[in-house]
DNA sequence: TTGTTTGTTCAGCATGAGCCGAACAAACAG
DNA sequence: CTGTTTGTTCGGCTCATGCTGAACAAACAA
């Protein structure tokens, strides 16, 4: 641990990607191990992540693992030899976003989707006025979903350079 | 509670948006709340919801609250007059999604900027490679979450339809 | 071999969120 | 006024999650 005048500075920037990994759904630690390793000047391996983030050895364990799961961290596994593993971060984000996304939100809307599908069959057969108005509000339901889904599914398929210049050139008209 | 073959289909459709509610941070109670809400025949008290739901008064209480705060239910108070509140669902969830993104992650964004702007003020005043590094990190940084920022402000000020047609427009050339 | 370092797993503790029932306040009906 | 209905608030319970330390396994060094 060198003498650092922008130790200070950083820190306050990795308070921050903490309180941001908090939104996000991940934990504190997550957000802190992920920081730590965005400024290192290379890979880290856990006893250095322990030292460096002041988290206990198990804890940066389970961490690592599962920020490794979602893309977030890569192992450089075997560098050198040895069973020492090292951990570098991955700078591009929006691709670690679209990764996580088809994982999971797409699959649960799907889900979801094929619900309602389902609930509209099963109202097919029903008549009367009640059904009728069930099949209208689940069809609007249904609707809007699967507008959701149109959105987020073409906005995973494209840089956000590309998201912005679209909606940009569409507000010319 | 008369009989109703639709209670069936209707019950899979409502559990399906408590699985979503908990998707997008909400309980599943609140879930509950705006399923039965949608599908009721109009504005509910809180001792029918009760009844429809099988949660607490206290509950739903607390989770009327919640989301009339965020705009998903609406109050019709002093209808008929006397002291009985009734609730209605807001059907346009698009706008319930802009409205609490306008309230919560654009202002949790905003001050992360402010975070970077300030990290990088401070690290002008120094020289070094340490402190030149750190500028180009935090500047990377920046530079991506300002995009984000960018995308989301552009997402939240226009319709579903606008944006899906602007992508499709774009993804002709 | 024996000792050291690295990494994983697991039981236990603390914290926070969801939910409940009870107590309370407010409005109305008789 | 007394009793009933509606709505809020609060203490307590349960469960999930983050984190820890300790025990364990695996690789290396002596």
């Amino acid at each position: 641990m060198t003498s650092d005048e922008t130790a200070v500075v950083t820190e306050d920037v990795i308070e921050s990607i903490e309180r941001s990994a908090e939104v996000y759904g991940l934990s504190r630690s997550a957000g802190r191990v992920y920081g730590v390793l965005y400024f290192a000047d290379g890979p880290l391996s856990i006893p250095e992540l322990v030292e460096e983030t002041g988290y206990a050895k198990s804890t940066i364990s389970t961490v690592t693992r599962k920020l490794t799961r979602i893309g977030m961290i890569h192992r450089r596994s075997s560098q050198g030899g040895g069973r020492r593993v090292r951990f570098a971060p991955e700078s591009d984000l929006w691709f670690v976003v679209q990764d996580v996304f088809r994982q999971y939100v797409d699959r649960e809307m799907e889900l979801t989707q094929r619900t309602f599908e389902r609930a509209l069959d099963d109202l097919e057969d029903l008549d009367g006025d009640r059904s009728d108005r069930r099949r209208e509000q689940i069809a609007d339901l249904a609707e809007t979903y699967e507008q959701f889904q149109t959105l987020l599914t073409m906005a995973m398929n494209h840089s956000p350079e590309e998201l912005i210049a679209a909606i940009e050139q569409s507000d010319l008209d």
